[in-house]
DNA sequence: AATCATCATGTTATCGTTACCAGCCCCACT
DNA sequence: AGTGGGGCTGGTAACGATAACATGATGATT
């Protein structure tokens, strides 16, 4: 029963052709006659053969994977740009190696350095941050290196993202056009959460720009910052700077918790408190009230990646030409700013 | 500059030892001496060298990839399982190759069949319906299969799941016990959503056994069913059937949507109308009111699920004896069923 | 002193597929 | 009839690591 699973080699002598043809038959572009590879095909059915994959990457240098890593898949934003990602790069006959980081540099250096050891065609970071090693891995890794949801400095190769600094401004003047003054911060303070502080620098910019006090800032801790941890600075929030008119949130998980808590204490919002929260979650769009938020294209970051992959592999870019693309930043203005 | 990458070889060169010591010099387990190995090493790191994986998955017949299917990853409950599953098997030396079936068994079936030819160790499914040519593929894998999510009435190999048709009993015991009679339910009514309808026919099955009505059954359509899929059928919900008392929902995120709607609408909750979830999502917890639900611990069968391959695959269970593990959903009473 | 286990290392063959290079047959054109 | 090209097939070697077995040196044991 359960001897070893059938090679190549086995249907080859099952259908009296050589291994190569049998090969062949698997690949839909080569040239095999009609009917040896109806009789490859089946003979592979009945025998149960499963293609080797491991073979074949050995044998092409070719494994059609594509690394990815990302901080955390319990995050909508980053599981959409990975969905979007993955669906993009299937069509293109990749699969994804996905792994997490749990927001950690070291963490990513370590999963760099295991996922390069799989010879992925490419490689695909979130952020711009990295341990010198991590950097000299990816640079040397020689394949197409993708950095995602920031605009680092200095990139490593090819960038996909939007300036979160930018995009907070954006925010702080829709609060300071609308007649808000006292304008308070909630998250970014961890330096871990390399997102979280250029919203939170920027914020403070902005603010800055506008003549206005940038003090109000409230701590959340580490990442990842989930509507509790923005219920309980509101809290702080109330308890320490009572005259705030508004909060802005380092993501709409942060605003709704935050949104909550002012329930809870029967403050109303917009009226007493509004709000602002960051990328455009599902949330922010059905809550009472509604979330103003900003739309930082988290799926389009996975599409447009997966076709830049598809295009660098497929040679369809001067090799050695790192491409950047930008996405600016959508304010969505909704109840929680009226 | 882009020659050709470094292999074992190379290093073996470079230090003048065989190649069999530097492969041996990179397992953590095998002889070599203490300097020899700093040697390769240092080698290994001076050339740039990355080990090569392919090619030890090939000679090996070992690749230490699990092979994961999931109907999403955009849903929180899933990605628990694949965050606690990938953690607990990291810590094995295993790597997740996950994939999305996007509830469509046909989809899953080809997935399956792809993730089997990278020649993972075990393969881990959700749900317990399969195509008939998947189920062949799972069964003559050669490798240890686990069914999550479900309690399959044929399973494959191994299961981790729980049955969602008790899950929903409990949940129906709990409005009857708390006095509502008119109770509806949301969701549940495509096919190819099998813990939907599971669920549905559970809420079914235990209205009957308590002598109540359980005709008020409001469609939502295909999954994924999120927040506004809820909303939208509370609407109809309320316009069709408004002497409804309480509201059995599919999910938490439908349960949400449902009561947003409610809040819209000025409809109190739980005074005017009662809501259940199911799933125990972070929001149920945190929203105004908060919402009864069921806690089916989508991370604990993560977990548990990893630490069954790791047990199967080191050999700590009789092989060929298939495994099954059941949880036993807990009720969690909230605000909006008071 | 002889024997044997242990350690560190080397040699050889192989995992299953495919790149590369030929070779054959057949038909279309000169 | 001869030449050429395209379609189909086969033989051989190789991808880069390691399993399996073998070897020499060292030290412990009787």
């Amino acid at each position: 029963m359960s001897r070893k699973p059938p090679t190549m080699a086995d249907i080859a002598k099952a259908i009296g052709v050589s291994p190569m043809t049998v090969s062949r038959a698997f690949k839909s572009d080569s040239s095999v006659s009609q009917e040896t590879r109806e009789a490859i095909l089946r003979a592979a059915e009945d025998l149960g053969y499963v293609f080797d994959s491991t073979a074949a990457n050995l044998r092409s240098q070719k494994t059609d994977f594509v690394a990815v890593t990302i901080p955390s898949i319990n995050n909508a934003n980053f599981a959409e740009t990975v969905r979007q990602l993955s669906d993009g790069l299937s069509r293109r006959g990749l699969q994804i190696l996905l792994g997490y980081t749990n927001y950690d540099i070291l963490e990513e250096e370590r999963l760099v350095e295991q996922l390069l050891r799989r010879k992925p065609q490419a490689i695909v970071v979130t952020g711009g941050r990295h341990t010198p090693r991590a950097r000299k891995l990816l640079s040397n890794a020689g394949i197409p290196v993708v950095e995602t949801w920031d605009l680092p400095e200095q990139p490593i190769g090819h960038v996909v993202g939007f300036s979160n600094t930018l995009a907070i401004g954006e925010m702080v003047r829709h609060f300071a056009d609308a007649g808000y003054r006292r304008i308070a911060f909630i998250g970014g303070d961890a330096d871990n959460d390399t997102r979280g502080t250029e919203r939170r620098a920027g914020f403070v910019a902005a603010m800055q720009a506008a003549g206005l006090d940038a003090s109000r800032l409230i701590a959340c801790g580490a990442p990842p910052i989930g509507m509790r941890e923005g219920a309980v600075a509101m809290a702080h929030l109330l308890q320490s700077l009572p005259d705030t008119e508004a909060a802005i949130c380092v993501s709409d998980l942060s605003a709704f918790g935050a949104l909550t808590e002012c329930q809870r204490r029967g403050i109303r919002v917009p009226q007493d408190m509004a709000l602002g929260g960051f990328g455009n979650y599902d949330i922010g769009a059905i809550c009472v009230p509604t979330l103003t938020t900003i739309n930082a294209f988290a799926g389009d970051i996975g599409a447009k990646t997966a076709e830049l992959i598809g295009d660098v592999l497929e040679g369809r870019f001067e090799p050695g030409l790192p491409q950047t693309i930008r996405f600016t930043p959508v304010l969505i203005g909704r109840e929680s700013s009226r």
